[in-house]
This record gives C-alpha cells, structure tokens and sequence, in this order.
DNA sequence: CAGATAATTCTGTAAATTCAGAAATTGATA
DNA sequence: TATCAATTTCTGAATTTACAGAATTATCTG
C-alpha cells in the first residue's frame, strides 16, 4: 500500500494505536482507525491486513467495533464484491459518536446503579450518614452531568462550534454578568 | 473496617473499581478512590490494605498515582505517625483536576506530534494532499479543542455550574440568535 | 544514635488482554 | 444447489499489565 510506507502516516498510526491503549481502546480498533481515516478511498479488510501487519481475524473484530462505535462504515465498490471501509471524516461528528456510546456503555449503567444505591440508602437508617450523603452526591453529580450532554447534544454542530470558539468569552453572554473579558 | 462492611459501600467500590479499567486507571487505584471518597475520615495506608484485601504495595502505588492527579491529598492526624489520605470531596472539582491530567499526559503530547508531522507534510511536495489534509485537520481539531479547554477551566466553577444547568439554553444568548428555546 | 515502624521500590508470578490461525458460516455466482 | 470467495467466530498462545511479597530506604521515638 503506498499510503502506508509514507513515515508520516505511520507515525500517525502507531501513535494513535497507542493513544487508543490509554483510552480504553485495543491497540488494532486504533489503529485501523488510524489507517482508515488517512485513507483516501475505501479500503478492503485484506488490505488493512496487509498494510498494518495483522491478522485478517483481528481486522474483522477491530471493524466491528468501529462500526458499532458508529465511526467507520462500510461502502460498496463498483466491480469489487468485497466490502470495503471508510472513516467518518468529521472529526467534530467523530467525537460526538464516540462520547455518545461510550456513554451508553459506561456511563449510563453507572448512573443506573447509584440511583439504586442512593435509593436503598436513603431508606436505611443504619447507614452512615456520610456514605449516604457522598453516593446522593456522585449520582446527583453524574446525573446532571449526563443530562447537560443529552441537552448539548441536540444542538446543531454550527452552534457547538460557535459556543468552542467563544471559549472563556461565553461567561459575557451570560445573564446577570457585567460584559468584560 | 466498619464502613466496607455496608453492602452498598462494597458495591460502589467494585463498580467503581470496573470503571477505572475502562478509563484507563487500573482497578486498584480506582478502588483506593472510592474508598477514600467514601470515607467520612482520614485513611492509612493499612487500613485500605484490610478494606480492599490489597498488597501493601499496590496500596502505596496507588496512593502515589492519585495524589498526581490531585484528587487524592495526604494529611497528618495528631497523635499518630502513620500518613492519611482524604479523597477531594468536590465532584467538579475531582472532574477538572482528572481531566487537567489526562490531557497534560495524553492530549498535549499528541498535539504535539501532530505539528511535527503536519509542519513537515506541508514541506513535502510527494506527500499525498489527502494525507496532508487529514493530520493537518486532527491537527487544528485537537488544538482548537484543547484551546477551548484551557480557556474554559479558567472560568469560575459557579459559572461552569450555572453554564452547565443552562444546557442547550446556553444557545439563547448567544449573538445573532433569536431568543426562542 | 539505636531500635522500631512506616513507606517505597524491586522482582517474580498471576491474571487479563490481545491477537494469530483454524474452523465455521455466510453469501454470491454459475 | 454446488462451489468458491469473503467474512466472522472460536480457541489457544503470546504479550502485557497488575499485583503480592521481599528487600530496601526513610522516618520517628526514646
């Protein structure tokens, strides 16, 4: 493949594999990653085999992660029964795909199961009161959390680019704040 | 110890302790967190080894990793030789100072990387435009993130709080909108 | 300063994760 | 419906990571 012997790109993909190992992702989701949103064209799984170095088995499960993650998907080529690969190339898309299911995954059960927590303690009268005060306050803390990103995300990406360029400067437009910097 | 003897404190502490490994913390430290989140007073390092069924070992390296983070404070207790340990006990404030971390330790690095190599793609005439326009992109995607981060933390928590409870209602005041919801 | 206790670092082992190859399945074509 | 390519699933091996215990270093007390 002759993206891949470009040392640029190889950097880039060994870096984001390793940044994947820190982020709760293995090591080849990344780096297919990687490999697939440098791509120009769609790529086949034969061909991330080949240019990555990894087993065809490993190549399947890393796309199928990718694809529930709702990052990669898979597009037909005219003339070319295999399936072939690509990647969001939004990036801001990108990010907001990866938040939302690692919310549903992670997130969501926390916030489930200190509800729950929180429900039983609040009703028993022979747990400390501190331990009932810190899980009220992690599940009141996550919750709300968790219902601000359900609001910000319904907003038009146009929007949530505006409010990021704005930065610390969105406090002025705040009501009740005197406008300075 | 007296409070891991709540069922529910036990369970908030595996659960917890499940999370880190999805977070890239590993299962102890996240544990020696919640604990010590848990706990109404300060905590030695022996006590934790009898909650938890740790190594004194782990225990002491995990105590080390939370206090980089700043999560995690070590605090003397009159009469008794042996150091103690206090979770931060402001959520927002445990947030912020994990997230200063992780970016300082993963985020700034790979910013990094990326101007090396987008610096170096737009000097080379062989390298393929596509390749060129996607470091360059992740490039400017993660800087301008970054920058938005920086600026953001140096609001006052009450503004990020309010920021926060306004969700998607932020989108109202900002210029050139037209106050609906 | 000697003895004791606490804390950290080092090292071998156990556990968990990742991954390659084999086997099984799917699905397209003739 | 038989065949062949493509893809996925399963399983054992290899690598990586987490951890317990031993050894070392630091700190406190009398």
């Amino acid at each position: 493949m002759t993206l891949l012997d470009h040392p640029d790109a190889k950097a880039f993909i060994l870096h984001w594999g390793e940044m994947g190992t820190h982020w709760g992702v293995n090591r080849s989701v990344a780096q297919v990653h990687a490999l697939l949103y440098l791509s120009e064209k769609p790529v086949d799984a034969e061909a991330i085999v080949e240019a990555l170095g990894l087993a065809r088995s490993n190549v399947s499960t890393a796309l199928k992660e990718l694809q529930t993650y709702a990052i990669v998907r898979r597009v037909h080529v005219e003339g070319d029964r295999r399936d072939h690969f690509v990647a969001e190339g939004d990036l801001w898309e990108m990010l907001m795909r990866i938040v939302a299911e690692r919310k549903r995954r992670e997130i969501d059960p926390t916030i489930a199961l200190l509800a729950e927590l929180a429900d039983r303690l609040r009703s028993d009268d022979t747990a400390p009161a501190h331990l009932r005060d810190r899980v009220v306050r992690m599940h009141e803390f996550l919750s709300t959390l968790g219902g601000w990103y359900e609001q910000v995300r319904t907003l038009p990406k146009s929007t949530l680019v505006t409010l990021m360029k704005l930065g610390s400067k969105v406090a002025r437009f705040l009501p009740g704040s005197k406008a300075k910097d």
